[in-house]
DNA sequence: TTTCAACTCCCCCAAAATAGTGAGGGGCGG
DNA sequence: CCGCCCCTCACTATTTTGGGGGAGTTGAAA
């Protein structure tokens, strides 16, 4: 059986699959298939759920999360700003913090070299597809080039998998705001006060605040600021 | 030439072109690679700006902005609520509002048969590639299985490429916040009061109103809520 | 038809955030 | 060494929000 045979079969398998286990195994699968030395799939949502699936070692992701690198991983911070799908190189590795990180993570085991596909859902969920590896730069820019389309598609796939098994999907969370709803929330996040938002949209304040706490109930926020966040994250307002 | 070369020449045209022009020539020559009735990428982002191009009628494309029927239209609202690419059929046409808006796509000559990729980029930018075509439901149904991948992928690079002309890139993007800059944006992004946020991070106050005021400074924010919106827009805070 | 969600308006008062001033110590690069 | 930024703390006065009440209209869905 090829290479695109067997990636396709264990894509159909995936795809099928019943159990977030699947997505584990899948990963180990097209790990061994690639020749890579690791390949990680990770989501964050609005609300700071996560999970991930992969080949690091468990001493590794533990440290990770312990340490709280999330915060610091230049391969986060730099893909939750970029669209394109990109080589560790070409991050910004200059801060002290970042240094350190860097050699940890290579005496872990993670690889000189990476390759990460952000991947973005409903409801800003955020997700990462990496495939690390431990070789020079000619031979990895040979790989990434090679195997660039098919690493969108997979990301694409796990995600779409990782989506179904998303706890967050209860109607109650994800309901729409109503148009005025959004207006205000638009408002109030591009710096406007509860007055001057009130103006423009020519209401009384008195309406207006009607509007952020209904809002606020329904993305379940504690207070403007909250409201405003979580409208963001989820996709809900554009600013 | 193939199908596959010439879509892969298509592909890297567009990839190296200079102009946002590029997109409507490269977005016509795939509609008739594949043969379809229609093909449209279209986006929306910060400041309610938008970008689309395609193949449809100027006057279907007039009417449909004029009428407001972005928010009507059951492709944009059904898909900005999914992340896997969606056959129109399995979108929710029931209401009133649905119905006539279809009636009329229909009689625009956008066909009955249709076929979206959603996609997001950061700061909550979100971006549909669509294909359309006239013909029953057998015949759409290969289609769509025969090109799925690809579909995806092509949408993958027109989102790339209509990104790299987004004018959201501000010059004054200003120096980074500092550490306990972020954490208070981050702690006041997940809905708590000043007083929570000192308390959390075991500072008075009094500090931590310094930070906020700096961090809205550096911000160019007007109030805590306008910069906790701007870090997150920004992507300097990940909520 | 009835129900329900959205939109609009009003009061009062307590709590929280903002604005205007401060000040001092520590670290890092030119 | 000096400037610059980061971290830490304080006071007072004013403005803005939040929480608790209600109440009426419209339009669309069940």
């Amino acid at each position: 059986m090829g290479m695109k045979q067997r990636q396709e079969s264990i894509l159909e398998e995936l795809a099928s699959a019943q159990e977030l286990d699947a997505l584990q195994a899948a990963i180990e699968n097209l790990r061994d298939l690639f020749g890579a030395d690791h390949m990680v799939y990770h989501w964050v949502n609005a609300d700071g759920d996560q999970y991930g699936c992969g080949t690091y070692s468990p001493e590794w992701v533990e440290n990770y999360v312990s340490q709280d690198y999330l915060r610091v991983d230049p391969v986060i911070v730099g893909c939750y700003q970029r669209f394109h799908p990109v080589d560790w190189k070409r991050l910004d590795w200059s801060s002290k913090a970042a240094r350190t990180f860097q050699k940890e993570a290579i005496e872990h085991g993670v690889g000189n070299q990476g390759f990460s596909v952000p991947i973005r859902g409903p409801n800003g969920q955020f997700a990462l597809f990496t495939v690390s590896h431990n070789c020079d730069d000619d031979t990895w820019a040979e790989f990434t080039e090679k195997h660039r389309r098919d690493l969108i598609l997979i990301a694409h796939e796990f995600n779409n998998k990782a989506l179904e098994f998303e706890p967050n999907r209860s109607p109650e969370q994800s309901r729409a705001l109503s148009p005025r709803e959004v207006d205000a929330m638009t408002l109030l996040a591009v710096g406007y006060s509860r007055a001057q938002v009130a103006d423009t949209l020519s209401i009384s304040e008195h309406t207006l605040r009607v509007y952020i706490e209904s809002a606020r109930f329904k993305l379940g926020a504690l207070n403007t600021t909250h409201a405003v966040a979580r409208a963001m994250s989820r996709g809900l307002i554009v600013v």
